[in-house]
Formats: C-alpha cells, sequence, structure tokens
RNA sequence: GCGAGAGUGGCGGAACUGGCAGACGCGCUGGACUUAGGAUCCAGUGGGGAAACCUGUAGGGGUUCAAAUCCCCUCUCUCGCACCA
C-alpha cells in the first residue's frame, strides 16, 4: 500500500486537531513546570526566516519537554507597538493600529501553520490598553519610589524627522530613516532609575550559569564599572572648584592640564568667548579631531602646587564621571594628541618596570613612578591607592566607583506607544495619573503628519484635562514610552491568562523565571538588560521572588544566503536568476558573498513559499539541521530538498511495509543490530538535546537509523516486530522536529492516542553497547591495521593480538618495542625505535 | 584600538574527557530502472599515486607514544564596544 506524502493535507489536519484538543494548554499545577519562551516578534508584516528558525528551535525544546513530562508554558504574543506602523500610517494613510491588527492576523496564521505548539489562550498584545494599562502601572509605582523622574539631558535628534530617536536608529551619526546627520540636542525627559540597580546587575551576572559568555560580557561591558578617583583641582580667581574624575591617580604628578566637557556648567562660567564655546559644542560627541578651547584660567594641581591651563574639549564626556578629566598627556593617548595639536607640556610620571617607554606616543600600561614627589619608585597600583589616601586626608579626593550605564530615557515624541500616565497641572505640578484612571487610552483619532513632533500634543481632546488634585486645567503628558518597555515584562505577563490579573503572584510565583529563553544576539544588552532590571522592580514591588528573569539562554545566530548581483539591476530576488543570468537583461550574474538576510540584499525566501512546496515539518528540520542554533545559517535550497526527501523516505518506508508492520504486535525480543541501533540512536538524540541543544547531530542521528532500517529486510515475524520497534522509536524521537509527519505515521501505524501524550522514549545502556570493536592498531602514531574484536577484552589481550596482525608483524620485526598504549580497549599504540 | 568568537573536503557541518579526521546532508562521478528525468534506487567520493604508501584540520613552531583538540607566534574572517578618562 502506497500513499503519496502530501505535506498541505496531513499538516493542516493536525493543527486542526492540536487546536481543537488544546493540546498544548498550561495553567498551574502540580507538576514540574517548564517555562519556554522566544522572544515575540515585531509585527511587521509576515515572519521571515529568523523567525522560523527562532521559533522552530523554541518549539522543539517545548515538545522535547512536554514529553519529559513538564508541565510546559509555551506562549506567543506581539511586540506591538513601535515606529514602523507610524511609517506606514503616514506613508499610506492607514491607521497604525490597524496596520499593526492586520499583520498580526496574518502573521499569527503563519505561526499556526508552522506547527508551533502555543498556549495560544495567553497571546499578548501590547499595543492593547489591557497590556499598556500595566506599563503605566509600573510606572506609577516607579514614579513613587524615584525610579522614575524627569529631568533635561541631551538626546539624539534627527532635525528632518524632528524626533528624537533611540540609540539604536542611529547608525553611524545618521538617521536610520532618512539618512541626515544626527544632532545633540537638550530636552526633558523622562528616566527610570536602572542605574539605582547597576552594581547588582554586575554582580549577579556571576550567576547566570545558563548564559553565553559573550552576552554576559557584553552585559558587563555596558554596565561599564571603574574604580578611581575623584578630586577638587582648585581655578585661580575663583571660588568654583573642579572636580574631576580619574582612574589613574597614580599619574596625578603628571597632570599639565584640565579639560571639561563643552556641557559641563562652569564651562558657561570660564568661557567668555560664547561663539568659540558654541563651536566646540558643535564637535561633542563625534569621532573627528580633537577640538579645544582655553578658557584662559589656570588650575592647581593639587600634587605638585602646578599652575595649569583649563580647557573645554569636544572629546571630554558630560554624561560619564564628572565631565571634567584632569589630562595626562605622557600617559593617555587622548591627551597626548590633544597636547601635541596645543602645544601642552608633557611630563612623565610613569616608567615601564623593563625596558624603555615608546616614543612617540603616551605610555598608557602601569610601571614605576618617577618625577612624583615622595611617591617616586612606587609601583602604579601602589600608588593609586596611596594618592589617593593623601588627597582623601586633605579632604579634596574620594575614591569612587563609576559606570558607563547610565539611566533609561524612555520618553519619545511618538504617537504609537503606551502614552505616559502624567500629568502637568499649573498649579500642582507633575501629577501622577490616579491608578483608578487608568490605562490612559492612547486616542484613535490623530493626526499623522511625519513632521515630527508629538502627534499627541496636537491632539487637544487628549492633551487638555483636569488636574487630579485640584480639579483646575490641567495637560497630559504627551510623549509616549520607549517600546522596550513592553518588552520588559512581558514574560511575566504570560504567566497568566487574558482575563486574569496581570500580576497574580500564584500564578506568576508558579511559572517564574522563564527556563529557556530563545532569541537573537542583537538584544544580548537593551533588551535583556531591562528585562533583568524591570524583573527586579517587580520583585522590590513584591510581585515575584526571582531576580533573574531567564535562567538559560540561547543566542540562534543569523540566517544567511548568498546574494545575487546584476550590473544592470543590482541585487537579484533568487527567483529572478535564471541559469545564472539576469531574468530582466540577461546579463550574467554575479555571485556575492553570504551575508544576513535582508529586504535590501533581496537575498530573502518567503516562508510561505517554502511551505506550500516542501510543507512546514521540512522548513523546520532543515532550519535545525543545517548548523547548530548558535551559529549562523546557510540557507541552501538544495539542502531544503535533502530534508524534504529525508521525511519523505521515512513516509514511503513505513506506508510501503504498512501492512505487515500492523500485523504484528509486541515487543522484539534479544539484541539484534536493529535493536542495537534503535537503543543507540535514542541515545544519541537525547544527550544532543539536552547537550546544548545541538539538533543538527540529533537529526544526523536520526538519518542514520532511517538509512539502517530502509536497508533492513524483513522476513521472519520477529524481524517484522524489530522493524515496528525502530520505527516506532523513531517516530517518537522526530516528532518534536517534525511533528505533523510524526503524528500522521505513528497513526497510521495504527495508534490511537496523539503521539504528543506519549512520553520521551528511554534507552537500554546494555542494548546499545555494541558487541563487537573495530580495534585500530597504531604503529608510532600511524594506524596500520584494523580488526574486529569482542567488547571488553583486556588489554594484554588486544595487545596480544595487535601484535599478531600481519602488517604489524612486518614492520616490528627486527625492531625493538619501546612502549605499547591501549586506549578504552578501541585503540593499540605500539612505540619501535 | 580594546574585548570575544571562529578558521576542518567542492559546500553546510561531525569528531564525548588529547586516541581511527571528514558522521549526517548537499554536490559530484558511475550504474540500475525508465519514452524521458532535474523522480527513485545502488555504488563511489579529502588530495596525490597503478599500487604499496605518502599527505592532509588557516600558516609556522612546540609539548606528547599520540594534537582539529593543549601551549607560543603569525595571518584571515565575524561579532560587540569604541575618545568611558
Amino acid at each position: 500500500m502506497n500513499r503519496k506524502y502530501i505535506p498541505e493535507e496531513v499538516e493542516l489536519k493536525w493543527e486542526e486537531y492540536w487546536a481543537k484538543a488544546g493540546l498544548f494548554n498550561c495553567d498551574v499545577s502540580d507538576k514540574n513546570k517548564f517555562y519556554c519562551l522566544e522572544m515575540f516578534p515585531y509585527p511587521s508584516g509576515r515572519i521571515h526566516m529568523g523567525h522560523v528558525r527562532n521559533y522552530a528551535i523554541g518549539d522543539v525544546i517545548a515538545r522535547y519537554k512536554r514529553m519529559r513530562g513538564y508541565n510546559v508554558l509555551h506562549p506567543m504574543g506581539w511586540d506591538a507597538f513601535g515606529l514602523p506602523a507610524e511609517n506606514a500610517a503616514i506613508k499610506e494613510g492607514t491607521h497604525p493600529a490597524k496596520w499593526t491588527y492586520d499583520n498580526i492576523a496574518y502573521m499569527k496564521k503563519q505561526l499556526v501553520r508552522l506547527g508551533l505548539s502555543y498556549d495560544w489562550r495567553r497571546e499578548i498584545t501590547t499595543c492593547a490598553p489591557e497590556y499598556y494599562k500595566w506599563n503605566q502601572w509600573f510606572f506609577l509605582r516607579m514614579l513613587e519610589r524615584g525610579l522614575a523622574y524627569r529631568k533635561s539631558s541631551f538626546v539624539n535628534w534627527c532635525p528632518s524627522c524632528a524626533t528624537v530617536l533611540a540609540n539604536e536608529q542611529v547608525i553611524d551619526g545618521r538617521c536610520w530613516r532618512c539618512d541626515s546627520v544626527v544632532v545633540q540636542k537638550e530636552l526633558e525627559q523622562w528616566f527610570l532609575k536602572i542605574t539605582e540597580y547597576e552594581e547588582e546587575l554586575l554582580q549577579a551576572t556571576g550567576g547566570l550559569k545558563g548564559w553565553p559568555e559573550n552576552v554576559i560580557l557584553m552585559q558587563k561591558n555596558w554596565l561599564g564599572k571603574s574604580e578611581g578617583l575623584e578630586a577638587f583641582f582648585k581655578i585661580e580667581g575663583s571660588d568654583d572648584p573642579v572636580l574631576i574624575f580619574t582612574t589613574r591617580a597614580d599619574t596625578l604628578y603628571g597632570a599639565t592640564f584640565v579639560c571639561l566637557a563643552p556641557g559641563h556648567p562652569l564651562a558657561e562660567k570660564l568661557v567668555e568667548d560664547r561663539a568659540a564655546l558654541e563651536k566646540i559644542k558643535e564637535h561633542y560627541g563625534k569621532l573627528d579631531e580633537k577640538h579645544g578651547l582655553f578658557t584662559g584660567h589656570y588650575a592647581i594641581n593639587p600634587a605638585n602646587g602646578g599652575r595649569i591651563p583649563v580647557y573645554i574639549a569636544n572629546f571630554v564626556l558630560m554624561e560619564y564621571g564628572t565631565g571634567a578629566i584632569m589630562s595626562v598627556p605622557a600617559h593617555d593617548q587622548r591627551d597626548y594628541e590633544f597636547a601635541q595639536k596645543y602645544n601642552l607640556p608633557i611630563r612623565t610620571v610613569i616608567r615601564p618596570e623593563e625596558g624603555p617607554a615608546p616614543p612617540e606616543r603616551a605610555f598608557e600600561e602601569d610601571g614605576v613612578l618617577v618625577d612624583s614627589g615622595s611617591f617616586s619608585g612606587m609601583k602604579s597600583a601602589v600608588a593609586r591607592t596611596e594618592i589617593a589616601k593623601l588627597l582623601e586626608s586633605k579632604g579634596i579626593g574620594k575614591r569612587v566607583v563609576n559606570y558607563r550605564l547610565r539611566d533609561w530615557g524612555i520618553s519619545r515624541q511618538r504617537y504609537w506607544g503606551t502614552p505616559i500616565p502624567v500629568i502637568y497641572c499649573e498649579k500642582c505640578g507633575v501629577v501622577p495619573v490616579p491608578e483608578k484612571d487608568l490605562p490612559v487610552i492612547l486616542p484613535e483619532d490623530v493626526k499623522l503628519t511625519g513632521k515630527g513632533g508629538s502627534p499627541l500634543a496636537e491632539t487637544g481632546s487628549f492633551v487638555k484635562t483636569a488636574c487630579p488634585k485640584c480639579g483646575g486645567p490641567a495637560r497630559r503628558e504627551t510623549d509616549t514610552m520607549d517600546t522596550f518597555m513592553d518588552s520588559s515584562w512581558y514574560f511575566i505577563r504570560y504567566c497568566s491568562k487574558k482575563d486574569e490579573d496581570a500580576l497574580d503572584r500564584e500564578n506568576v510565583k508558579y511559572f517564574m523565571s522563564v527556563d529557556q529563553y530563545v532569541g537573537g544576539v542583537e538584544h544580548a544588552v537593551l533588551h535583556l538588560l531591562y528585562s533583568r532590571f524591570f524583573t527586579r522592580v517587580v520583585r522590590d514591588l513584591g510581585i515575584t521572588d526571582v531576580s533573574e528573569p531567564f535562567t538559560n539562554l540561547l543566542t540562534q545566530g543569523m540566517v544567511c544566503m548568498e546574494t545575487y548581483k546584476c550590473p544592470e539591476h543590482g541585487w537579484l530576488y533568487p527567483s529572478q536568476v535564471k541559469e545564472g543570468r539576469c531574468e530582466l537583461c540577461g546579463s550574467p550574474v554575479e555571485k556575492g558573498r553570504t551575508e544576513k538576510m535582508s529586504k535590501s540584499k533581496r537575498n530573502i525566501i518567503d516562508p510561505d513559499h517554502l511551505i506550500t512546496r516542501y510543507g512546514a515539518d521540512t522548513a523546520r528540520l532543515f532550519s535545525l539541521f543545517a548548523a547548530p542554533p548558535e551559529r549562523d545559517l546557510e540557507w541552501n535550497e538544495k539542502g531544503v530538498e535533502g530534508a524534504y526527501r529525508f521525511i519523505q523516505r521515512l513516509w514511503t518506508l513505513v506506508h510501503a511495509n504498512l501492512e505487515k508492520l500492523n500485523s504484528v504486535k509486541g515487543s522484539p525480543e534479544g539484541v539484534t543490530p536493529l535493536i542495537r541501533k534503535t537503543h543507540q540512536t535514542i541515545k544519541r538524540v537525547t544527550r544532543d538535546i539536552e547537550k546544548d541543544y545541538h539538533f543538527n547531530t540529533a537529526i544526523a542521528a536520526m538519518m542514520e537509523l532511517v538509512n539502517m532500517t530502509g536497508a533492513f529486510e524483513p522476513k521472519a515475524e520477529a524481524e517484522w516486530r524489530e522493524m515496528r520497534f525502530a520505527l516506532e522509536e523513531l517516530l517518537l524521537l522526530l516528532s518534536p522536529f517534525c511533528p505533523h509527519a510524526a503524528e500522521e505515521l505513528w497513526q497510521a501505524m495504527g495508534n490511537e492516542s496523539s503521539i504528543q501524550s506519549i512520553p520521551w522514549p528511554g534507552y537500554n545502556e546494555e542494548a546499545a553497547r555494541e558487541e563487537e570493536v573495530e580495534l585500530v592498531v597504531q604503529v608510532n602514531g600511524k594506524v596500520r591495521a584494523r580488526l574486529m574484536v569482542p567488547q571488553g577484552l583486556p588489554d594484554e589481550e588486544l595487545k596480544r593480538r595487535a601484535m599478531n596482525e600481519p602488517k604489524v608483524l612486518e614492520l616490528t620485526s627486527g625492531k625493538k618495542i619501546r612502549n605499547t598504549f591501549t586506549v578504552r580497549g578501541r585503540l593499540v599504540n605500539i612505540v619501535i625505535a
């Protein structure tokens, strides 16, 4: 009996079955839970291959853990606020809400079509008031605790779009949308005090055992802890001293000038030439040449009383340290360059412990102090402490710890985001919206011009309100929240179903934290750091006991593909290449390098096409087979066909033998080669999943078993039982990877219940062990013979047999045997003179 | 510049604690079946050589009975940070 494999038929059938049966619904129970989460997508329109890969990885884990008996929470939702919806609205005239919800509807269908095992009852959409209400609620709690505050600061401003850009929207100093040069602009904004948790966030990285090293490192770098000294330098003719920060107190005697950031308050006081100061400000924060402006004032080096000039310098950052530095050109390359340009003295105070100092540049390493008064002769490390102590005792210095991390600016001059729940009253000032009035609904009737400024500010009905305190006229905050706020706690929202309290303690307690988080490494810092911060705030609000949101993190690599370029028409889609020539003009196509799939390079494969042609199981299988998850994956059409062929071979194997297979029942007896291979396969697949989720090798193992089963020609009834055993175990192993085909074949083989309800197969160590092993015989480390020997022979016997090999006898005759080594009963190395 | 990771057949990738390099898949070659095949099946496939054998994991050196794996140097690529004082 042969039946053709028609993926669509099989897959739709089972997707419908799973949905009806509610197989993936998960509720609080007394079973052990496993929270498996993939980063939720931005509803941009359609899913791309990166999603397919991300969600295939997560789904295998979820399905595997379910078979292992865990109560698996596996939810999905939509990161639905953000600029693209607003851009589309401006360009096409559709409302952001409609655009977003239409996209969600389409993408949800795509995800269902991939056979992903989500509990859709828990689906969240961040642009829905019932979700963003809680953003506002958290904001108010933070406001109460002083964790949310308002301050004026420099932000990235795109003059052409007339809006603030997030750091990540500035690419090489330019706007990601219109390519204009981004400038720094001072604006009053809302901030969240992530710095309150900086030390805890840093310390806790030590406990992130399930995170990739590189992500931990990136987090540490981002936090950027450094220990140093803050010291006051007096300024001649001024009552205000300048406070500088340095990590190199040992170089204090070498400080020959002082630099202030252009935005430093003292800069305004000391500089008379306003125009010159403005000019320096224009160069602030840019990686071009160093620019300085002499203030005309001198500071006193507290170490040696030296009179040193005070400069304004574009390269000194206001946001880091104190916004002022002591400059030591002999031992800091930046100061060195500045000193060269402005002809300032260079004073060497550190010598290398060995060898000469480098010529024509600063010596930045630790060394031994010279020309440093009583500190001369000390090593840098010691001198740092001693000099700091001296300044401390004089009351003009303090040892401090500095972080690179800055507070998180969350105000956005955009429409499509969560309204910040604050009201400004002329009499009462800043008044939080009372909790009973939440959510502050984002009005639908808004003009989106793209001309910039906050669209809400133009919406009178939204802005005008009454002060909750005094009832007088007041206006609402018109900025909205950074969308990273939405994603900083969505994993907590999933713990409760739609109609339940978002912060139900019992739910949160049972499900948090996320046992396995899967997503792209591009969020290594931002989203993951914000989430770690937010979870601690939630903890301190008494809602959860956990501090870390994600116990284990898997960062999957990018999906890449070859690029094609026509000399005439530029980048081509793969479908536009016909026999190596451009479809449009017939010129030969240049093969470009393999790069991350992107619309701009046109090296993309549409998941819809892929699924129509090969089915979801093939799409999943190839995504998982072509590379281990953490590495980049190179998309390859031929490879996809290979995956398809594998499923088809298995399909044919089952169907061609169905009658016989279904006529035998019961377990096979004894350990035959096929039974052994089956046990070995279970062992390998289990190990590969457990250890690092290396699905590619797990799939390879299953392919081997299929190959062996295909070559097996059963005759006796016992042999048919063997084959049935091999195939059934295989289907169980395959079911997390290719769930549709596994279900269908499982059912075809006469099983009543869904394969989803069968536990993960176990293996017998004894049955998995080979009876015979191939003994490799080396002479002087080179393989000279191979022979089959029974498992478990003593070393002496192995050596004896090895020595008797003709080839070995030939090579060793008349030679003295110096030594022999035996390795785990599998290899003998004979060392001769 | 600093930090991290990676370089293995024609390609994607395997190789558990140093112990048979190249599992599995793609491609390629030959064959079978076919009106045909870009379907399916079988066999072969790192390079050199008729063979014995030699050689081979970016390049060079070292440790070891034994190195893709450990150590040192060099090169290349990817990613992250980048005037953080």
